[in-house]
DNA sequence: GGGCATGTTAGCAC
DNA sequence: TGTGCTAACATGCC
């Protein structure tokens, strides 16, 4: 499920908790980590960052890019902060004890309160880092994707000689974006995926500075988006103009959306309000 | 069974 | 150095 929006919904569920739902996470103790797929740790033996967890409480629950930050307490040590990146199908959840193994629980928190924090994925891809300081993990992304101003996101435009579309994907440029608020932001900004990213106009840089702010926050308002087997919760998906309606026509001038690959990945677009020569 | 999937990265070519 | 392609990671759904 993880792009910006969904990571924030789960960031802010986390957080505040769920009216209902799972209870906030901050403020919780962390009493030991069950390991069940060794390979989500990222940059640490199991046992290691089984032993350096224990016993730290959970100070605070933020967000950069897709990644997720846990800032943590350890009395008598150093700020240390557990850093987790849901990549295709992770998800986060705390739940009662007795709820904390399913089949595809990859990594168990057990907390105070009689309360887990459980990290689900499939697939598999997901990774965890435990860390003194987040930018060794985080250091080399470009600026968040929400908090980037549009005089920064403009000039490092300029100065790149690639397709915007690769670009939007690669978060040492901008972090947060990823396949689907890609291309919903392209056709919102009417720019065709392959245009270079340097010879845009000043208005059509501008346009997509706010397309890629207004699709990042409708799909914040709506939960983030979600319609398969990985994640439910989010409506966004009822809102998405181009991504996943290949043939379908488009809203705003009924052409067929157009398929094609950019990337390794699908791209979905309206040939006729994104044209590739103006 | 083949093709597809909301992500990232190493290796390679130009 | 920048850019982009392929393969790989691993699993599940249609």
């Amino acid at each position: 499920m993880p792009e910006l929006p969904e990571v924030e919904t789960i960031a802010r569920a986390l957080r505040e908790g769920i009216p209902g739902g799972g209870p906030s996470l901050v403020g919780r103790t962390i009493q030991s980590v069950q390991v069940l797929w060794p390979r989500e740790i990222a940059n640490l033996a199991p046992a290691e960052f089984a032993r350096r967890i224990a016993g730290a409480c959970v100070r605070s629950v933020s967000r950069y890019g897709k990644y997720l930050l846990l800032g943590l307490d350890l009395p008598g040590d150093g700020p240390l902060s557990l850093l987790i990146h849901l990549r295709m199908s992770g998800r986060l959840d705390v739940v009662p004890r007795s709820a904390a193994f399913t089949p595809h629980a990859r990594l168990v928190w057990l907390l105070d309160g009689d309360l887990a924090l459980r990290f689900d994925d499939a697939r598999k891809f997901g990774r965890v880092w435990l860390v003194g300081d987040p930018a060794e993990v985080i250091g080399s992304l470009g600026p968040d994707a929400l908090s980037v101003t549009r005089e920064q996101f403009v000039s490092r435009l300029r100065a790149r000689r690639g397709a915007l579309k690769p670009l939007l994907l690669d978060q040492t440029f901008v972090a947060g974006i990823g396949n689907i608020y890609a291309d919903e932001a392209l056709h919102l900004a009417r720019l065709h995926p392959q245009r270079i990213a340097a010879s845009l106009a000043e208005d059509e840089a501008a346009r997509l500075y706010e397309a890629i702010r207004r699709v990042l926050l409708e799909g914040i308002a709506a939960n983030g988006a979600s319609f398969d087997w990985v994640y439910p919760g989010g409506n966004f998906q009822e809102n998405f103009k181009v991504y996943g309606r290949t043939g379908r026509s488009c809203s705003a001038c009924g052409t067929p959306i157009a398929r094609i690959v950019i990337a390794q990945r699908s791209t979905h677009f309206c040939p006729t309000c994104q044209p590739l020569a103006i």
